[in-house]
DNA sequence: AGGTTTGGTTTGCATTGCCCACTACTTTGA
DNA sequence: TCAAAGTAGTGGGCAATGCAAACCAAACCT
């Protein structure tokens, strides 16, 4: 049907929309996307690097690089793990933490106007659809929000 | 209230997944996010390099260098406007044409059993909330399919 | 003409992200 | 039990992305 076109372009087309609202208001932080996604899983949870990278679809080598810097401005810190002397978990600070409520407030207030055109039906609608799409399958793309990872890719 | 918290959650958690599609299809043909959508822009339009920087939201340097290695790969191509003899624009070749277009099948065709999880009216329902969304507002994130931009940042 | 603005490119830099090699620890199995 | 194989994380090398600043060339003002 030519209607799936329709609904590919509108998805992609507001994808694109709400990344630049992330990737702006990440970058007057100086965080980018990835550095954001990355704090708002750790912000209930505390993976180890691997873990992390998965739920990133990254390589682990680059979730190294990715800690690492945002460890050297006290955002996240990293653990040895009890169980595994070879693991390390990654947890979030209180300044990182802080930074992620800060940001996410941010995005909402941003796109609330966007979320204006909709009445409050139409906006909890939209919800439902949205959750029953990306709701429960693969978990490779885990939102900012980043609620909790099903499966790994 | 609350429910903005719900909405801004799905958006954001819907679109990390698109982009990753996106994103995978694309480096299975050597494109970045950024190339592909800078080959959706051009597919029906051939803009200045500041213009297709600005729809874009990047720096015009960058666009630059975007350009150049897509020109090196024969999917674009530059060329002197008439006009304005500093300006130049860019176009797509009929290979990054075909590139496009058949990137932007693989999209459909991975999107495809994600978007079977709704029924038919359910699908139509929502591309018309995410066309109202997107619909007409700032045009600093065009679609990869990019379908007219309206006004710069 | 002379000064300013505008369109693009170039250079330099940090970040992202991949692959590969390497170390250190675990698990396995003979 | 102890060597072999597997797993966790790091580091180096590389290319692409993206910004900022410096720059050239053409256009626009008066």
């Amino acid at each position: 049907m030519r209607s799936d076109v329709a609904l590919e372009d509108a998805l992609v087309r507001t994808s694109f929309r709400v990344m630049a609202v992330l990737t702006r208001i990440g970058s007057e932080h100086d965080l980018s996307l990835t550095q954001l996604r990355v704090l708002g899983l750790l912000r209930d949870r505390r993976p180890r690097m691997t873990e992390l990278a998965a739920f990133l679809g990254l390589d682990k080598s680059t979730m190294s690089g990715l800690v690492e810097r945002a460890e050297r401005r006290g955002l996240v810190a990293r653990g040895k793990s009890a169980e595994d002397r070879r693991a390390v978990d990654v947890f979030i600070t209180p300044a990182g933490h802080e930074l992620a409520e800060r940001v996410q407030e941010e995005v909402r207030a941003t796109l609330a106007p966007l979320l204006d055109r909709l009445r409050a039906d139409e906006r909890r609608l939209l919800t439902g659809l949205l959750d029953s799409l990306s709701g429960g399958g693969t978990a490779d793309t885990r939102g900012v929000t980043g609620t909790l990872p099903v499966n790994g890719p």
